[in-house]
RNA sequence: GGCUCGGUGGCAGAGUGGUUAUGCAGCGGACUGCAACUCCGUGUACGCCGGUUCGAUUCCGACCCGAGCCUCCA
């Protein structure tokens, strides 16, 4: 089966090729540690999650590394409103962070290289790129000198020319050039800082990644990803820095998602609905969420509402109960990934809700299938599932649980089935549907079946 | 102004030059003591106007509408 993916930089779709044959490298730009992470953060997280599991299907090796933003003004501002240190700000966040994308079933990356951690680095490679002439020093900044790179802009399809037009902002009078970007600042005495060839200061945004990527993982990788917003400015100065101080080519895939609605809007401070992963854990389990960011595309905008949660809830719900139903079947793990269409699906640019769907189409023919074929549909299911971070937990538990702070407990419910089992024996039908009812106003909802009456929250 | 990308049935959302997407919700039926689950059936969806074609939702062009980026926002 061969992967292709969206490449950016091409504007196609392109047969993937990683620069070593069992070994793929990947790096995603991760969070700027200063507060909770929102639902639009999470897309991406939740989207390369899911490529890095199909890529551990068909490499040996994967890195994969997402960054960690510890250094940045916007940490400096939360210290400061906050009267507290930044190394206490940037740990808490980092903490959560990780908690948040575990709840959405997001694996832990290989490799999570934090900014303080690799300042050599960066004075490294501003460095090299002064000394080949790509940046300047001035008024204390050291800046790179985009007019200095002949293909400037080639990821974003854009010419120097056309972007002064319709430049908005100020032109800082430091700068030889409108499109030129900070690679070294000056730190003020209470700021965050660190020595070097020109003075006390800190690092510019882009700097990190170009820096830790060569450090970490090579001067080239296979793939680099992150939300549709960074294709610039911020990855096309990733690709000027790296190309410009060592000549490699430097990541050979690009990969952008798009953004995310909330209820169709823009989700924005100004108009109050960001919506953080944090608080929505209340609301909905982190699997709910993960299937409803990847029921569109990754390149579609997605619109994030409390309808598309619902329907993610109910679709999750009836999967659950198809793998609830052959709960004491045995898994057959004979699967060919090859020829299973969830595993194309995937391998197409990553097109999740055509897996989705494809998964919908196994939980049919599992209830239609005789016994003997039970076993092999629930494996390619749970094996489907899991390349998607969805359906692992235990499906009874599932049905079972939520979030919510129950009307009612497991143990009184169980009580309740029992008197109307007894109900039911004694031909009381009235009793029974009197206790069903009590239970569906608390929430619960009753199945009976040839094993026993089950239930599961609605 | 420049550069991208979209407009699919009540909602979400794939895909395709001629044939069922899928899910959620709805409706009818089977099953059930009644339900739930499940199964079967069901809705004449592809922004507008031209063009190419035997045939276009799918290709081309114009138009309308919407989204994103244009210096630190996933």
């Amino acid at each position: 089966m061969s992967l292709k993916v969206y490449n950016t930089l091409a504007g196609e779709k392109q047969p993937f090729e990683s620069i070593e044959p069992d070994k793929v490298s990947m790096y995603v730009c991760g969070p700027t540690v200063y507060n909770l992470a929102h639902i639009g953060n999470a897309r991406p997280v939740v989207v390369f999650d899911t490529l890095y599991r199909l890529l551990q299907t068909q490499f040996e090796e994967v890195v994969y590394a997402r960054n960690i933003t510890d250094v940045d003004d916007k940490i400096i501002a939360a210290a400061r409103e906050g009267q507290r240190s930044i190394d206490s700000v940037t740990e808490e966040f980092t903490a959560k962070y990780r908690e948040d994308m575990s709840a959405l079933n997001a694996l832990p990356p290989t490799l999570e290289p934090h900014a303080t951690h690799n300042i050599k680095p960066m004075i490294e490679l501003t460095q090299s790129l002064l000394e080949k002439g790509h940046a300047y020093k001035s008024q204390g900044h050291v800046l790179f000198a985009v007019e200095s790179m002949e293909d400037y802009g080639a990821l974003s399809n854009r010419k120097l020319e056309d972007m002064l037009a319709g430049a908005r902002v100020e032109v800082a009078d430091y700068k030889r050039h409108p499109g030129d970007f900070v690679l070294w600042k000056p730190a003020d005495e209470e700021d965050p800082g660190w020595d070097s060839p020109w003075g006390r200061g800190r690092p510019g945004w882009h700097l990190e990644c170009s820096a830790m990527i060569r450090e970490h993982m090579g001067p080239t990788i296979d793939i680099h990803g992150g939300g549709r917003d960074l294709i610039f400015p911020h990855h096309e100065n990733e690709i000027a820095q790296s190309r410009c101080a060592h000549g490699d080519d430097f990541v050979r895939y690009w990969m952008h998602n798009a953004y995310l609605d909330i209820d169709g809007e823009k989700m924005s401070k100004s108009i109050g609905n960001v919506r953080t992963v944090r608080d929505l854990l209340k609301r909905y389990r982190g699997e709910v969420l993960r299937f409803a960011l990847l029921s569109a595309h990754y390149r579609s905008p997605l619109n994030f509402s409390a309808e598309l949660l619902e329907q993610a809830e109910a679709a999750l719900g009836s999967l659950y109960s198809t793998l609830r139903e052959v709960q004491h079947v045995p898994v057959d793990a004979e699967i060919q990934l090859d020829d299973e269409a969830y595993y194309a699906a995937l391998n197409d640019d990553l097109n999740t809700p055509l897996a989705i769907a494809e998964i919908h189409a196994l939980a049919r023919q599992l209830h239609k299938a005789e016994a003997s074929e039970q076993p092999a549909l629930k494996a390619r299911i749970l094996v489907a599932g899991n390349l998607l971070g969805i359906l692992g937990q235990d499906p009874e538990a599932w049905m079972q649980g939520g979030v919510d702070d129950a009307a009612m407990g497991a143990a009184e419910i169980e009580g309740l089935i029992e008197q109307r089992a007894q109900a039911k024996t004694d031909k009381d039908f009235a009793l029974a549907d009197q206790i069903r009812q009590q239970l569906l106003d608390a929430g619960v909802v009753l199945e009976d079946s040839r094993e026993g009456t089950k239930w599961r929250r609605a």
